[in-house]
DNA sequence: CAATAAAATGTAAGCGTTTTCATTTTCAAG
DNA sequence: CTTGAAAATGAAAACGCTTACATTTTATTG
C-alpha cells in the first residue's frame, strides 16, 4: 500500500502552493476556476483526499461525538436502545458528525479517553453513574442524557413520557371496566422504574383506585423471570383482571403465565406492554402497547448535543417525547366473553 | 470552558521539556521516577490528557475502524446486526480501537470520507455493493465483510454457517418423520437468501426429497408479509406438515398463519426459525430455532480486521461460525397428537 | 577521583493541514 | 498605457504531539 498523498504532493503536481490547494478544497470560490480544475485533476490523479485529522488539529474542533451505552441496564441488543442508536446515527450523518459508540464498562478511563480522543460531546444512554457524568463535565465535554435524568445536576436530557404512557395504558384499561389492575415491573434503570411505577400509582389514584403491594410485582429483565412473577400475581383467587407490563417482553411473560394458568387473554385477562417493539405483532393475541418514537429520541439527542457543543441552548431542560397507545388484541372489556 | 492544557503547559509547570512529558506518558520506564511524578502532578493539576489527534498525526496511525451497516437489507434494529455490533464493540474496546458506526445510505461519499477521516479498516455488514467495496480497497482501507461474501474478490469475511444450519433444521424435521416440508424465505440480502435456499434444497435432496416451486414461498421482511405468504402455502389440501422459516420473525409469521387457518402448532404443523433471537421464547409454543453466536461473529470481525490492518493474514478466507439447533416447542413427530 | 558507560533529559524537526499577511496578478476605468 | 482596487496566490507560522539525535546527569569501576 503506497504512501497516501498529501497536500504537498498535490501542490507539487499541480504547480500551485499548498495554500491554494487547501483553499480549492475548503473554500473553492476563493480560487480561480482554472486553478481549481488543475488542483482537482492532480488530486484525483494522486487519489488525494484531505487529511481530516490534520485539519481537525489546526481547526481545534473534531465534530466527533459518542454514544455511550451504560451497560448496567442497557444494551444495544434492546430494540429500544438500538432504535435510539439508529436515530442518532441518522442525525449524526446528516449533520456531518462522526459517531463513536462504546459501552461504559470501563468507565474509569472512559472520560479521560474521550478527552484524549477529542470527543466533543457524548450521549449517555441508560443509567449513567454520577461519577462518570462529573468526569465528563469537568473535562468540558458536552453531555446529553437519554432515558435518564441526572438527579441534581442541570443536564439536558431527552426522555419518553413514561408517566403519561403508563397513564394512558391504565386509562384505557379502566375505560374497559377494569378495576383490579396489577403491574409487573422489570429491573430497568432506576429512572425508568421510578417513572413507570409512579405513573401507575398516580393513574390509579386519579381514578380513586388504590394499589396494594400485592398488586405490583418486580422481576428481572428476562421473560422467564417475568413469567414467574406474573404467575404469582395471577395465582390468587382474587386475581387482577388486567396487568400492565413494564415493557413488551415483560408483557409477553405475563401472557405466558396466563397461558400456563389457563387464563385466557384477553377474555379473562387484559394486558398491556410498553415500547411497541416488534414483538408486539408476533404475539398471540397481538400486544397492546405504548409506542414511543425512539428514533426521534435519538435525533433529538444529537440536535441538542450539537447546540450545547456550540454554546447555544444552555437551557438544560428535558425534552419529552410523547407516547401513544397502540391498541391491539390483548385488552378487552372486563367480564365480556366475545 | 477554559482552554485545554497542552503538553507545553505541563512541560512549563513541571519544569521539564515536552519530550520528557511525552515520554512520561507514552513510555514511562524511560523517565526517572522522580521526574515522572512531577510530570503527573502537573498534568493532573492542569487536567491534562494527551491529545490523541496530535499523536495520531505524527504516528501516522489512528486505530480507527468503522462498522458500516449496508442499509438495503440490514439495520441495527435487527437483533442480528445489533448482536454483531455488540461483539464488535466489545472487541474493539478490548483492543483499543476506536469504533465509528454509520449506515451506508450515502455510500458515494462514504469511502472518500473514511479515507479523509483516516479510518484504517471497515467492517461491512450486510449487502455491500461492489462499487463501495472497490472504493474502499482502492483507498487502501482494510475490509472485512460480515454476513456477506464478495463475489469474485478475495476478501476476508465472517459468516454464519447458514447452509449447515438449514440442513440441521431439515434433518431434525425429517428425523421427526416429516416429508412434506416447505420453506418461507424473506428478502434478506442476496447472499443469505441464496445460502438458506440452497441449504434447504440440498438437505432435502440428501434425503431423497424433491422440492417443488410450490413448496417455497418468498415474502418481505415483515411479519405480515410472512403471514400472508404462509397462508397461501398452508391453504392447500396437500399442505406441508412442516415449514422452515427463513428466520425467526418469518417463523412467527408462519405460526400466525397457522393460527388463522386453525392449524395447530406443533400438533398439525412443525415450524423452525433461524437466528434464535429473543422472540423465540416469547412465542407460544416456543420456537425451535438455529442459534448463531452473533457476538462471536462481531468479535471475529475485528480480530481479522486488526490482522489485515497490520499486514498479517492476507489469507482472505471465510471464517465460518457454526450454528446450533435449539429445540423448543414448535416441532413434533408427524402424525402424533400428544 | 578519573574515566567511562548508561540513563535521563533536552533540542528541534516534522506530521498535514489552515490561515494571516504579504505579494503578485488581473482587470476596469481613466 | 497607467493606475488602483480587487482577486488570486504564496510564504510561513501554528495546531499538539513524538522522536532522532545531541547533550547532560548519574552510576559504575578501576
Amino acid at each position: 500500500m503506497r504512501m497516501k498523498a498529501t497536500i504537498h504532493d498535490v501542490s507539487r503536481l499541480s504547480g500551485v502552493s499548498t495554500a491554494t490547494v487547501s483553499r480549492a478544497f475548503s473554500s473553492p470560490d476563493q480560487v480561480k476556476e482554472a486553478t481549481r480544475r488543475k488542483v482537482y485533476e492532480a488530486a484525483s490523479a494522486l487519489n488525494y483526499s484531505p487529511n481530516a485529522i490534520a485539519r481537525d488539529m489546526v481547526l481545534q474542533r473534531t465534530n466527533r461525538v459518542a454514544y455511550i451505552i451504560c451497560k448496567k441496564h442497557a444494551t444495544i441488543l434492546d430494540e429500544f436502545y438500538a432504535g435510539i442508536c439508529e436515530g442518532i446515527m441518522r442525525r449524526a450523518n446528516a449533520l456531518n458528525l462522526q459517531l463513536i459508540i462504546s459501552t461504559a464498562d470501563d468507565w474509569q478511563k472512559m472520560a479521560a479517553n474521550a478527552q484524549s480522543k477529542q470527543i466533543e460531546g457524548v450521549i449517555l444512554g441508560g443509567d449513567a453513574e454520577a461519577e462518570l457524568i462529573n468526569d465528563f463535565q469537568s473535562r468540558g465535554i458536552s453531555i446529553v442524557l437519554v432515558n435518564n435524568r441526572a438527579a441534581g445536576m442541570e443536564l439536558p436530557c431527552v426522555l419518553a413520557d413514561e408517566r403519561d404512557g403508563i397513564r394512558q395504558a391504565v386509562d384505557h384499561l379502566i375505560t374497559l371496566g377494569h378495576k383490579r389492575i396489577a403491574m409487573v415491573l422489570g429491573r430497568f434503570s432506576p429512572y425508568i422504574v421510578r417513572e413507570r411505577y409512579t405513573g401507575f400509582i398516580e393513574a390509579m389514584k386519579r381514578h380513586g383506585l388504590t394499589v396494594g403491594s400485592q398488586d405490583i410485582a418486580m422481576c428481572e429483565r428476562d421473560i422467564e423471570s417475568a413469567t414467574e412473577a406474573a404467575e404469582k400475581l395471577l395465582f390468587r383467587p382474587e386475581r387482577p383482571t388486567a396487568v400492565v407490563g413494564g415493557n413488551d417482553v415483560i408483557a409477553a411473560g405475563v401472557m405466558k403465565a396466563a397461558r400456563r394458568l389457563n387464563i385466557s387473554v384477553p377474555k379473562a385477562l387484559s394486558v398491556t406492554g410498553f415500547d411497541d417493539s416488534s414483538i408486539c405483532s408476533m404475539l398471540e393475541p397481538e400486544l397492546t402497547s405504548m409506542r414511543v418514537d425512539v428514533q426521534r429520541m435519538g435525533e433529538s439527542c444529537v440536535d441538542i448535543l450539537k447546540d450545547t457543543m456550540e454554546g447555544k441552548s444552555q437551557a438544560a431542560g428535558a425534552v419529552m417525547i410523547p407516547t401513544r397507545l397502540i391498541k391491539r388484541g390483548t385488552c378487552q372489556e372486563v367480564g365480556q366473553n366475545g
